[in-house]
DNA sequence: TCTGAAGACTTCAACACTAAAGTTAGAGCC
DNA sequence: GGCTCTAACTTTAGTGTTGAAGTCTTCAGA
């Protein structure tokens, strides 16, 4: 066995690329539009692989994609950095019950801390940390590098042009189902 | 209490708009690219969205989001539509693990078979049924015609111009991260 | 052919999320 | 001031996923 680079797989099967995933929809359903689905499955995969990316990336700060979540939703709030429970789980897509347990980590891990509203103790206050705003600061640190990167083949006015045309296809996501559930799943 | 749309939030704190959010990360991390920051933004939002739109779709055909990717994963395996556990997993991203579980569910309802490969009997096939090839169908249609919906506003040369900028930058990722984990998350 | 090693699942324990039920503080009414 | 009503969480039960350990075939060498 000298180094045998490849895995011993004689004819399996091959993860199939953009192209021939498109031409095996369109062999079953002939009514596809093959330019549609080219760009909505290359959206659909290039976020789930820069997704994959950016877990990479915060774990290497030692928290998760989903505390990382946490952390920008609190710092979007704007200072004091403060929201409730509810407010955080209506933003990030979550039941309060989720919310529950992923603020009651994240408090053990000294990135938020949680308390009664004393004027109104019903509420609960939940405030990112001094922690938890540096936690936020190397993660965007990292993140923005990425995209930077991810980008570097696009020139200005094909940065602006691919904004503005997600953006249309963002109202019209929007437009066509006005929040008929009420969450919304995740945030960027 | 005649009809009160509004439940009653004086000045509770709202979902930022893109440009906010962007203004908002910006003043705690000045280095931030604004516009490359909103091409990334309105990419991960308008997925998310999608993903719920999706969703919500296949819910009405009485499968799972979950359930539809193992469909589309064997549909692309092409006839006799068979892949094995394994192989599914590695291509939806699961660990082997979840993979039987979901086969489990997805055998019980009658949407594939599992069975023992017959000339070696480590190996068990998946193998999408009739009943799963008419799901996939009648998912494939509502889709489509929704991601035609989608992309109303945008011109033949338009979708043409944002599906090769999409291939761009998906090309850029993968080649940036080979598949360093192993697993992909999940497919298109 | 027997034995050891590798491969392909499956099982098990732990964790995260959802839906629904439970708890507790404030608000309105009499 | 006590009653009910609602709001804002928390708790509980059940599902789906991961990582690690276990089982069962097959293959390669002695």
């Amino acid at each position: 066995m000298a180094e045998t680079p490849e895995p011993a797989e004689p004819d399996g099967p091959q993860e199939p690329t953009l192209d021939e995933q498109i031409a095996a929809y369109q062999r079953e359903y002939r009514d596809l539009d093959p330019q549609v689905e080219k760009v909505v499955s290359a959206l659909g995969r290039l976020n789930r692989r820069m997704n994959v990316a950016y877990g990479r990336q915060v774990a290497a700060l030692g928290i998760s994609n989903a505390e990382w979540e946490v952390l920008k939703t609190l710092l979007l709030a704007g200072e004091p950095y403060r929201l409730g429970p509810g407010e955080l789980a209506k933003r990030l897509g979550l039941t309060p019950a989720a919310m529950t347990h992923r603020i009651d980590r994240m408090a053990g891990e000294g990135l938020v801390t949680r308390d009664r509203d004393e004027n109104n103790r019903v509420r609960v206050i939940v405030e990112l940390t001094d922690e938890g705003r540096t936690k936020w600061l190397e993660a965007m640190r990292m993140a923005s590098d990425f995209e930077e990167d991810l980008l570097q083949d696009l020139s200005p006015q094909e940065r602006g042009l691919l904004g503005e045309m997600l953006i249309r296809l963002l109202r019209r996501v929007e437009h066509a189902q006005p929040d008929a559930g009420g969450r919304l799943t995740d945030l960027d």
